[in-house]
DNA sequence: ACATCTTTGTCCTGCGAGTGGAGAAAGTCT
DNA sequence: AGACTTTCTCCACTCGCAGGACAAAGATGT
């Protein structure tokens, strides 16, 4: 089945896309309410739109004091893919036009076994989800990877934790797998993109994203446009210096922030209390799992833990110091941090505030909200389906 | 006399203005090889503004193998002014419409002694340069000053180093006085401005321009524009911790980038050193002038001193330290280190590069070229003559 | 039931932006 | 002197788009 020939003719259009999307049905009226053209051009581009299928009608909508107006919307068959590609784990979403989530699948997965077995896994998910009838086929996919992608060839480059991926043509393979144009990108600008989208980002238009997961980065904002960096490596802060002779890091530095604080570090450190026999707790659940995650910090701080806490407040300290660094020279409107420790919640962020409004200027933390993401482990697939939908919804 | 009362009326105009300001006196036939519109519309928008004034015919161009060119130029009277308010010094110059200087006074003065003395001073110093026959009156006139601008309103807020210019109406004010529009900007920001103009960042998008001076701050340019951040405070780096529990910094923290290694803190570590008998050389210059500078400090290095030496590669460290999770962060395509320090030349440079490479990641650092800015004390006005000019050269 | 007001959608006319071609003007080169 | 180039101007034609007139459809008041 051929699916979505078309792409929007001109940037009034696009516009019009991009209206229906983030806002659902509309009709005319309030469209043009919106984009600032006469009635007639607006109504011309509508019925070009209707043409191509892209967009349908959609029955009346409720009178506002006159004539009732006819609703169009987005082509509801539309179906895009959303692939969140983690360190550990992978998440595949199939959305709708308006980039709502109609079937959602996770997957553990380490990411070092390689693209050809993540890809076989995703598209095998993709299959799953594809034969509850969620959807007959996909219009496009957007994908995120755990590292740089050079963005305009959708390649990733030089990955430190992904070996064998670097210069992988995931976006080539991909497109060529699924039969859909494909956009591929760092999993972190994607969250940003998501919690932009759908999430506590809204109507920010300049914003950090801190990702604390296995590892840690940072999605950059800038006028409501995601910043890539000359290489595509932008946001990259896991292993900026945050201990001078500090433990060592994979990257062969020492006191780099993510050997100090991430998933993978705090998994590390409650081992090592537990061993030490610092935290009954932590002992308690290792001798129960053989392991410890930062889920299990998590559930202990909750009992109560206090080395589980000291561990959180620590690792807090340590991000909170960096981002203090990041919102002096950036100056954002919004930080936002989500990624796998979430779950530490409010111990974790009122750790990461203290030391940003102590470190920081008053004018730059003045009117700083500093929040944990909205959406969750969906804000990376929300975000891989804007970022196919940004670029199918944009002229040729 | 009135001056330049058009502006352009389109953004072709907006478009042709500017590749006049930055390409020089140009063929109608040149000027359509860079802007991709037809040879008759060219041709209109330019004898439109030839009618207001701003552009002038400008004779015939040699042939390149056929009719020769009538060359068109912006109006040869047109006059900015440039301002670069530092911290213990004024600049102001007179440059025409290409952003050429045509006269510079530079006089020392501190900014502490308020707007109202500082302005009457930059006003002396603009007929001071007016009565040189230079200018007749001013078309526009762009003003930077050291430390946070609420940039729409052309309005310091909150300068740390500057108190009495808080709220102070700067941009108001001197255009009262001069009769002309005046744009008001932070001076890091003009810095980077006047090097991507006419100094080492010209095409490069995205860039970093470290300013050391009394303080310490930095330009931030993204896809060309300057990035200014949700307060006006971005690139304020100054107070970044680099030392933990370090130094105590004016701003009440401890450690501040700023306290550790600036025009200020190299002074005083010269004098200290100088006290504490580490340094013939600084002693023999102390004792000559009752303080140290850094230039002396720069002197006593390239004499062969070590304790100086010492200083300048210790301080480079700490900005080094700084800039590799800046670039790690960011990830420029350039950084450009300026300010009154680059007198202090490759000593310094070397020690910044030095931590830069080391400690960020070889993909964000592969090709990234660490420069001394190209225009010294003049990158200031010239950024701030751009200021103004593009808010001239932009549709009213 | 009827008139009036509002909102929505369509049609038509006219303006201005912009393209592209035909030529004229002004050179160079052989 | 003739052939070829480049530049500039003029003109006819197309297209995007605004804005008004008008029709359709509904709400509201008497």
């Amino acid at each position: 089945m051929r699916r979505m020939t078309a792409r929007p003719a001109n940037a009034h259009q696009a516009r019009l896309l991009k209206l229906l999307r983030d806002g659902g049905p509309n009709s005319r009226a309030q469209l043009g309410d919106q984009v600032d053209l006469s009635r007639s051009k607006l109504a011309v581009e509508v019925d070009r739109l209707l043409e191509t299928g892209l967009v349908v009608a959609d029955g009346l909508a409720a009178s506002r004091g006159g004539r009732r107006s006819h609703n169009v919307r987005l082509a509801p068959n539309l179906r895009f893919l959303g692939v969140d590609i983690g360190a550990t784990s992978v998440d595949v979403a199939v959305t709708n036009a308006e980039l709502e989530i109609l079937g959602h699948l996770n997957q553990p997965m380490d990411v070092r076994e390689g693209p050809v077995a993540v890809f076989e896994q995703v598209l095998s998910m993709a299959a799953k989800l594809k034969a509850t009838g969620l959807a007959e086929g996909f219009d496009g996919a957007g994908i995120g990877v755990p590292g740089p992608v050079r963005f305009p060839e959708g390649v990733p480059v030089a990955p430190p934790i992904m070996p064998g991926w670097d210069g992988f043509p995931a976006r080539e393979a991909l497109s060529q797998e699924l039969g859909c144009p494909v956009m591929v990108d760092n999993d972190v600008n994607l969250m940003a993109m998501g919690e932009q989208h759908a999430g506590v980002a809204r109507s920010v238009g300049d914003f950090l994203c801190i990702k604390i997961g296995t590892g840690i980065g940072c999605g950059i904002v800038v006028g409501g446009e995601v910043h890539r960096g000359t290489t595509g490596s932008a946001g990259d802060i896991g292993h900026i210096q945050a201990v001078p002779d500090g433990r060592p890091c994979a990257c062969g530095n020492r006191g780099c922030l993510e050997a100090h604080f991430s998933g993978a570090a705090l998994a590390r450190d409650a081992v090592e209390a537990a061993q030490q026999g610092r935290s009954a707790e932590l002992a308690t659940l290792l001798a129960a799992n053989g392991t410890l995650t930062a889920v299990d910090v998590a559930t202990a701080a909750a009992a109560g833990d206090a080395t589980s806490l000291d561990l959180i407040r620590e690792g807090g300290n340590r991000v909170g110091q960096i981002i203090a660094g990041l919102v002096s020279f950036f100056n954002p409107g919004l930080v936002v941090i989500g990624g796998g420790v979430t779950g530490l919640g409010h111990t974790l962020l009122a750790a990461i505030r203290t030391q940003v409004y102590r470190q920081s200027l008053p004018l730059a933390t003045g009117n700083l909200p500093i929040v944990l993401g909205e959406l969750g482990p969906t804000a990376g697939v929300i975000g891989a389906a804007r970022l196919i939908s940004d670029h199918l919804f944009s002229p040729a």
